[in-house]
DNA sequence: TACAATTATTCTACACCGTAGAATAATTGT
DNA sequence: ACAATTATTCTACGGTGTAGAATAATTGTA
């Protein structure tokens, strides 16, 4: 397994090209295939490349989780103007799910790193979405709060239980449509 | 900090009493103390006892977690037959949280065990409650799990951010108000 | 009573983990 | 020319869960 033994100091021309970019490519397909974070070690390692040397890049592994959900949270659905508002939380919704649960480790970042962090996205795509409802303030904040935190707890439940065919992204159907139906009927 | 030393082998008499249940007791006051699941070594030490003590009365780390969740899980609020359904779904949701939000490491063993285990005592308890209501079944199955993804949503929020003051259990009310409401005019 | 089996414990060690700090070598600036 | 900066590897520390062996007290049996 231990082979290389490359040269010390810092390597010649512009070749092989490690940087920040290639460091956060690389997390995210190890995270989507093996489905869970890799140790910096393994990440080092599969860019041939010593465990420290990440450490040029980012401070420490939580800075390179953080620059991760950062990017990655921006791929969520983006409404737009002229969506019907039922069809549009559900593409945001299920976007949302589906990448929590393609990328283990996502969630607890996302919720560690919250306070105008990323977990802003969701919610201020959200809340152009239910503009067309016309809620009170307290009612759209309650259904913003009850939303997101379904979501998450449907997202740790898929995480936690590693796909062992009871669960699905599919199964977000029918309390969603309890949630619209509530909505509506507000 | 390194110290005793003691002798080994089987310690004589029925003195100091290590036992499966002053081991649970020990790791939940750890938990429920340094808000995180204590190591092995540690949770040993606090003992003192040599870590592979421990594992004479638990195969491993997760069985023990397991033992803790399904033990604890029993202490959320019972519902009484003449209990008012949302006064009782209030305190259920509440002891729940509150538990869940006590003992970190709690709600990730939970998921982690689900499929007739200690999640169910939650389902069977919302299913007595919930009768009041004479809702189908869809209608109740699609707001249990509405309910228990939220409340696990919420309680890995407090989990993330640690008590940052910006998040309590009291803020449960707002969201569980208009999960109610949608419920009564289901 | 002798001694074998069982039980409860400690010790040592392994393979992981994140990461601090120093050594090294190429590039860039003066 | 040579100093500073930058990019990298190596070594090492303190932590994790836990396998396996050594040890000592208790219990069961002849």
């Amino acid at each position: 397994m231990i082979v290389k033994g490359k040269k010390r100091g810092r390597p010649s021309g512009k070749s092989s090209e490690l940087s920040a970019q290639v460091i956060l490519d690389k997390a995210k397909s190890l995270m989507r295939n093996e489905k869970k974070v890799p140790s910096i070690r393994s990440l080092a390692s599969s860019l041939n490349v010593d465990a420290m040397a990440i450490y040029h890049y980012f401070n420490n592994k939580d800075a390179l989780l953080e620059s991760i959900t950062t990017s990655l949270i921006e791929s969520i659905y983006q409404p737009q103007v002229n969506d019907d508002w039922k069809k549009a939380l559900t593409e945001l919704c299920t976007s949302y799910l589906i990448l929590l649960d393609s990328y283990p480790g996502l969630l607890n970042t996302l919720l560690s790193m919250e306070g105008t962090g990323p977990a802003q996205v969701f919610v201020e795509r959200f809340n152009i979405l239910i503009k067309a409802l016309n809620l009170s303030k307290e009612a759209q904040d309650n259904a913003l709060n009850l939303l997101v935190d379904y979501l998450h707890g449907f997202a740790l439940a898929l995480n936690c239980q590693g796909d062992e065919l009871l669960l699905h992204v599919d199964q977000l159907t029918g309390p969603l449509n309890f949630y619209c139906a509530a909505l509506e009927r507000n």
